[in-house]
DNA sequence: AAGATTTTCTGGAATAGTTCCAGATTCAGA
DNA sequence: TCTGAATCTGGAACTATTCCAGAAAATCTT
């Protein structure tokens, strides 16, 4: 299992924490905190925060933050996927790498800087978002 | 000038702070604050915040939010330029779009999302830091 | 099973950046 | 000069997150 390979203790938290995040995509630690409590009855915000940290370091998660939002989690670690989101639901949605093969770590010009990741967020209104607003305006 | 043409009334205030954001690009709401105390004797925290957010709605400012960043404002707007990061200092440099005229607003499946906005942040270390952290290592 | 270590717990305080409030005042433009 | 826009003061509120510190519990090792 990924927790045991990756060093760490294989503990009901960790497990429920992985687990969601897996089932569920793009969460907040809001949505974990939540989904955890149901499934293992209880759960501290601070085992919450201190495990996704853990997961995050070791590789197992991969947090990307959003502008006017929480962080978010998700498993899909290690490929090089981007992120399309609603201005006004949302909703994330992974997108492939447009020119493909990690491309989006060359810059036109690094300016010496050794880049080690490039963040990429698409913006805009979702299918069900506008044809709601297109109803909302009739 | 610009504030006109936006239909906006000029004011001490916002011509100190497009004039400061003009010639300290990505400047933060406090670096902006700051400057404008020092040349106008005093400005509000929610003079300069309003100001931000009427500038940035009329398209007279462009905002940017890196993760564990206070935003940061430019005055280069309308191009389709990205910004490359400092994960050390928080120096932040434009770049000019890697794939030239705004290909970077087309993502490689669109989910049916009608996108306004790539936004493309580029992480590394800067020179400077590659240096003073070698050095350091010594 | 015991011991050592890691993890989680409670629960409260603190933080940064920003927004909101509400009413008074000042200022720009017609 | 008038009107509405903009700014002011100053304080409270907010969100997401981090930090604290010691106690308790669970996991892994032997």
């Amino acid at each position: 299992m990924a927790l045991r390979s990756a060093g760490l203790n294989l503990t009901a938290q960790r497990i429920a924490i992985l687990d969601t995040v897996t089932h569920r995509p793009h969460s907040t630690a809001d949505d974990i905190y939540r989904a955890v409590t149901e499934r293992l009855g209880s759960i501290s915000h601070q085992a919450v925060y201190d495990t996704l940290s853990t997961l995050s370091e070791r590789g197992l998660l991969r947090r990307i933050q959003p502008s006017h939002s929480p962080a978010r989690f998700e498993t899909r670690v290690g490929d090089n996927h981007h992120h399309l989101i609603c201005r006004t639901c949302g909703d994330v949605r992974d997108v492939d790498c447009a020119v493909h093969h990690t491309p989006c770590l060359t810059a036109s010009d690094d300016h010496g800087f050794s880049i080690d990741e490039a963040e990429v967020i698409y913006w805009g209104i979702c299918p069900t978002c506008t044809a709601a607003d297109a109803t909302a305006r009739g």
